[in-house]
DNA sequence: TGACTAACCTACCGAATTAGTGGTATAGTA
DNA sequence: TACTATACCACTAATTCGGTAGGTTAGTCA
């Protein structure tokens, strides 16, 4: 599995704050009821989103979180960068991999790099408001 | 990361039976030399390739590991199918997965789906050939 | 026949990751 | 000031990963 928890949940929030959106704040408490996830988790895995622009905190009475912009301007990949700890297919092509001394000699790299282009490119053609369309109620207005 | 080194291995022992094929068999201690892998790990994760069908395996003096076909009548998937514990990108496609309760109204099922199909005919759609076509020396004749 | 060789099998192990829970601090509102 | 909601930090049980260690089985070669 190459997806966790994490990036599931943060995806299925975003197109949640999109689908009840009513002009204000919608508390993490609602959508962790909604979608019947923890919300001690969610708490653990939402501020990632806002140090990543993505959606706004407020605190307080009639608080809760916010999309910055329109669900159409937000693809899956860069949702999945800010929450997952690392996306790459194989271990070589981890971020704080070491460099591999079989790199020149290795049949398969070019194997892998080629998988996790066609991921990125696959999951960054791919939006919030793709994912809105499998449900018949699509009440999001900015 | 989605690919374990058992699968990774798998392959990289696959190309090198390919490429050092004289007509005889190659101990697993040979490949495990030149590709740099631990000799003991090997053989707990070539067994898979022998029930599968993709090398055939002799005792004694002599003996070691042979393919079955030539290298452009494999492909990757079917390695790592044999070799990996698990390919589904996310829990929820996984084999033995509890059925989940969300799945006709999750809007995040559908992109997991596509992409493990897309994932799937990528892999299926490369062959031992074609990997050691990344190498000067392709010696295979069969 | 006996030494040798190589595949095969099983048990164990340390480190890392995942999916949480619990408690508390902080910030903002009514 | 009471309340609410985000933010932060420490801890944990379960699982997986990447091996190691040791022994067994099956076959070859001299």
């Amino acid at each position: 599995m190459i997806i966790s928890t994490r990036g599931r949940y943060a995806l299925r929030v975003l197109i949640d704050l999109a689908e009840h959106y009513n002009g204000g704040f919608t508390p993490m408490k609602e959508v962790a009821e909604r979608q019947d996830i923890s919300l001690k988790y969610l708490e653990r895995i939402i501020p990632a989103l806002t140090k990543g622009g993505l959606i706004e905190g407020v605190h307080g009475k009639g608080g809760g979180y916010r999309l910055t912009r329109s669900p159409d301007e937000y693809n899956v990949w860069d949702v999945l960068v800010l929450t997952e700890t690392e996306l790459a297919p194989v271990a070589c092509l981890e971020d704080h991999a070491k460099p591999c001394v079989r790199q020149a000699e290795c049949r398969t790299l070019p194997l892998w790099q080629e998988f996790y282009e066609n991921m990125k490119d696959f999951f960054k053609s791919k939006s919030i408001a793709d994912l809105m369309q499998y449900s018949p109620s699509d009440n999001y207005v900015i």
